[in-house]
DNA sequence: TTAGTTGCAAAGGCTTTGCACGCGC
DNA sequence: GCGCGTGCAAAGCCTTTGCAACTAA
């Protein structure tokens, strides 16, 4: 996949190496769409003494150097997070278990839709979220 | 415009029909896309003891009702809320000054794009919202 | 009358702030 | 060693909860 390490990455942003931003995105690698307390969790083992502020700290810096991508979703009260990958995808999520995964645009690398009235602005970016049920809570009824 | 009333609105969910929720409204159709705090503000004129968490009360409930849409937009760290209109209209959303506008849909009345892959999931809509640069802001140097 | 609503204080959840300490370069 | 990063307590912001008082039907 990634021919890129998380090392690199940090450097050519300017931003140091340390053990927290490293295993933070070691964490964003092994769950994406991830809130920042379940980073948080999953980075414990790794490095002990980390505070969940800490985590939100370096979610921040990561999103500001452009190396991970903040994605709010309706109905989620908190923001989740991933690894930034230039391949223009969207999310689908499920609204009965929350499930969230990942769409590939359906048109290419640019953005996938051309608004009919733009009032004026430029567009930079379109993100689409499409909301479904996913086949497990269709089965149990979880409408 | 409107050729139903609140009031009409209201009776035809099962809600009874209040000072509070018909003011909500009102403020709702003059402000679009106002979080709760705005629209508590707008209505302290006309139902001087109102307050704000009885706003988020009312706007919840016209919400799973159907009469009123939530609107989570990334970098807004709060609900939005607008008059359901049945449109199938997206936002755009200038990154500099937080302005939002509403965009017909690009393509029709149906969800806009067709997912390539759905993770087996059955899509019940779309929401998209386009991050721009409008033109004050462009012409301020603001970007 | 009475079930649905409101007023509002308090609590809750996520995120930011602030500053002393620590460590990458 | 210089500065950027981190640890973490406290604060901040938005929203929900809980319950007594109220009121639409």
């Amino acid at each position: 996949m990634s021919m890129v390490t998380h090392e690199e990455r940090l450097r050519s942003a300017g931003l140091r190496v340390t053990a927290q931003r490293v295993a933070v995105l070691d964490a964003l690698a092994r769950q994406p769409h991830a809130p920042a307390e379940a980073l948080h969790a999953g980075l414990r083992e790794r490095v002990p003494g980390i505070a969940l502020p800490t985590v939100h700290g370096i979610v921040n810096d990561l999103t500001a150097a452009g190396i991970v991508r903040r994605v709010s979703l309706p109905d989620v009260g908190r923001a989740l997070y991933e690894i930034e990958a230039d391949d223009n995808h969207h999310h689908v999520q499920c609204v009965s278990c929350g499930r969230v995964e990942d769409v590939p645009c359906a048109v290419g690398a640019a953005p996938c839709l051309h608004p009919s009235h733009d009032h004026g602005m430029r567009v930079i970016e379109a993100s689409v979220t499409y909301r479904a049920i996913c086949q497990q809570c269709e089965r149990n009824g979880n409408v």
